[in-house]
DNA sequence: AACTGTGAATTTGTTCACAGCA
DNA sequence: TGCTGTGAACAAATTCACAGTT
C-alpha cells in the first residue's frame, strides 16, 4: 500500500517525540489521512493494535519497516548528475530513511571523475558492470527527457528492476519492472489548475456560497 | 483532472515530431493510460475530436492549457535554497512549461544575498512583502521539514493560495489552500515495498507460475 | 470509556462495448 | 471504415457506523 511510508514517518516523528502509544485517530492526523481508512491500511498488515489503547509505536514502526522491506538497505544507481541530479546524489533524505546511492553515472565525459557527496561520477559505459557487481536493483533516471527511455533500456537490461523516473516523459519497460514518476512541472501545472478554478469561482461572484 | 498535464506533455511532444491529429489509442499510449479513460477525460472539457479522425493537436493543446490556466502564468516563490531548492531554482523545466520563478527566499543570512539563475536570494523576512508586490499565487517549500509549516503559515498569510511541499511532513492549511506533496524518500520506500514483494515472490518459487 | 477491526453502504474511478458521426 | 463519445457494467477505494475487546 502506497501510503505505508506515509504512516511510516509519522510513527518516527512520534517516536522521537517521545511517544510509546498512539491511537488511530492521532497517527492519521499527523499523517493527513481519516481514522477509518488508516486503520484499514493496517488492519491489512495484521492486528498490531490494542483496543481502548492504540498501536505500540516501536512494535507498529519494526512491522511497517519489514513490509516495505526496508530492513533489507537496497542499492541505488543514479544516472545524469546534472541540475536535479546533483542535488538528489547530495540529499540526505535518502540515506537517512533507508537507501543509499552506491553509484553515479552521466554521459557526459566532462562531468566523469567528479566527485559528489564522496561518490566519483561513472561514465555510462560502466553501468552495466557497476550493477551487477554492486548488486543494484534501484535505478534513479535524471537525465533530459530524450536518454530517459535509452538510460532505462540499459538499466533494464542490466538487471535494475525498480526505476525512479524524473524526466518527463513515459518508459517502456518490460513486465516486472515498477517504474514511478516524479515530474515537477506537472505538480506545478496540477496547482495552476487549481489557481485557475479559484479565481474562476471568484470571478463568476461566487454563486453557491 | 490530474491527469490533464501528462496529455498536454504528450500533444507537445507529438507537435514537435510535426503530427497534426492524432487518435485516442495513440495520445493514451503516449501519455501511459487507457484509450477508454483517456477519450471520458477529454469529453469533460467538451467534444474536440472528430470521429473516424482523432483529436487536432494545436487546438487540443490550446484548450487544455486553457483549462489548465497555463495562459495565464502564475508567478512562483521558492523557499529554501538548499541542496535540493538550489536545483529546483535552476531547473529548466519549470520556465519551459510556464512557470517563473520570481522570488527565492532563505533563513539563512549566509546564504542571502546569493545569485542563483539571475534572482537573488532574500532573507525569508521580506516574504510577505514581495509576495504582494510580485503577485505570487504559488510556492515551493524545500525547507527542513520542522521549518515547513512555518514557512507554510508565512505563505498562507501572505496570500499565497497554492503549495508545492518538498518536506516531509504533513502540512495544515486553512481551507482553500491547495498542497501537493513531493517527498523522495517516500518514493523510494514504495520501490523497495515493490522490491520486496517481488523477491519473496521469487524466493516461495512462484507457485503461482 | 476508549479505541480497534470490519461488515455494509457509498462514492469514485475504470473499462467495456457499441451507437453514431465523419 | 475508423474513430469518438458515452451509457452501462464493473472494480476499487473510501467512509460510516458499530460490535467487540481491553
Amino acid at each position: 500500500m502506497a501510503r505505508l511510508p506515509e504512516y511510516l514517518r509519522a510513527l518516527h516523528h512520534l517516536a522521537e517525540a517521545g511517544h510509546d502509544t498512539v491511537s488511530s485517530e492521532a497517527l492519521a492526523a499527523a499523517a493527513g489521512v481519516n481514522s477509518a481508512k488508516l486503520r484499514k491500511d493496517l488492519s491489512h498488515l495484521g492486528s498490531y493494535g490494542t483496543r481502548g489503547v492504540g498501536y505500540d509505536i516501536s512494535h507498529l514502526i519494526a512491522q511497517v519497516e519489514h513490509i516495505l522491506g526496508l530492513h533489507l538497505s537496497r542499492a541505488v544507481a543514479l544516472v545524469g548528475v546534472g541540475n536535479l541530479g546533483h542535488a538528489l546524489a547530495g540529499y540526505g533524505g535518502f540515506a537517512s530513511r533507508g537507501f543509499k546511492i552506491v553509484a553515479l553515472f552521466d554521459a557526459d565525459p566532462t562531468r566523469v571523475g567528479e566527485q559528489i557527496n564522496g561518490l566519483d561520477v561513472r561514465h555510462i559505459d560502466e553501468l552495466a558492470t557497476t550493477v551487477t557487481t554492486e548488486r543494484i536493483t534501484i535505478g534513479v533516471i535524471a537525465t533530459p527527457a530524450p536518454a530517459a527511455q535509452i538510460v532505462a533500456d540499459l538499466l533494464v537490461k542490466a538487471g535494475v528492476t525498480s526505476i525512479l523516473n524524473f524526466a518527463p516523459c513515459v518508459l517502456n519497460v518490460p513486465e516486472g519492472v515498477d517504474v514511478r514518476k516524479v515530474d515537477l512541472a506537472i505538480e506545478m501545472q496540477i496547482l495552476s489548475f487549481h489557481e485557475h478554478r479559484k479565481s474562476a469561482a471568484l470571478a463568476s461572484g461566487e454563486a453557491a456560497a
